[in-house]
DNA sequence: ATATTAATGTTATATTATTACACAGTGTTA
DNA sequence: TAACACTGTGTAATAATATAACATTAATAT
């Protein structure tokens, strides 16, 4: 293994749930994951609550705050959750990331009028998607 | 026709548990809300969640999603909760609303590559407050 | 090897939020 | 003045989301 390239690799529940939400067209909820890897092994909550708080933490899911469900990051420039942004429909529920140079720029940069410096943000945005709208 | 904005007369509930949420310095869970005014009649989590709900769609109080708490609005640019913005101390957890004339333009004129247009917006960032930095 | 850290397994419990149903007040319609 | 719709209330029960506490095992570092 070569070790130079810090890679993470994920242990055995880690993955197991991390498969289930990238394969996922659509946020999953901690229950809804717990009933899926039931027969994988996986039997309580707090598994589940463990692989999910890695998984976020080293940025393979993210988690949708207003919605408490989890999907995978396919934002190769969201290095390690600190800067997210999704969009959200208000009738199918459909969540995507965005990816947005300019917009991940701007909030960056963001300073408010305390001089605050932040190291992370999450930002969601609501609306009516393409096939609802 | 200029639609000026609505005056809500808020019912006794409502007002009990707004008046808690305004006094207060900082955001409140729905359960502490409810062990807060138990001595004022409202005995149910149910009596708290649907005034919540009421005060949110007004736009008096926000709920600040990462935290499962709420604060009352003191940004009179913020129009019926439909944008909003929030600094959070990863320390302290003091939480206060962002008004920034900027901000809110840039992102209520924000567009995605499929050209989602959105009705609302919800945006927290994180860091260190002054005094815990 | 052994100390240390990270992950696991398990039970129990805490916290957050909603369903379901009965009823009361208000204003509008007819 | 009833019939209706609408909003809010009260209450009990339960669903959904998340964590505490403790014992054990696996992986990593020195």
């Amino acid at each position: 293994m070569n070790k130079m390239h810090k890679e993470h690799t994920l242990t055995k529940n880690q993955q197991i749930i991390f498969d289930l939400i990238d394969k996922s067209s659509e946020p999953l909820k901690a229950y809804s994951i717990l009933y899926n890897v039931q027969k994988k092994g996986i039997k309580a909550p707090l598994q589940v609550y463990r692989a999910l708080d890695k998984l976020v933490e080293i940025g393979k899911i993210h988690k949708i705050e207003s919605r408490n469900a989890f999907i995978a990051c396919h934002n190769s420039s969201c290095q390690v959750a600190k800067a997210t942004a999704f969009s959200i429909c208000e009738i199918c529920e459909k969540v995507t990331e965005i990816s947005s140079a300019g917009l991940s720029k701007y909030l960056a940069n963001f300073k408010d009028k305390d001089g605050m410096k932040y190291s992370k943000y999450n930002l969601e945005f609501f609306g009516l998607c393409k096939k609802c709208r």
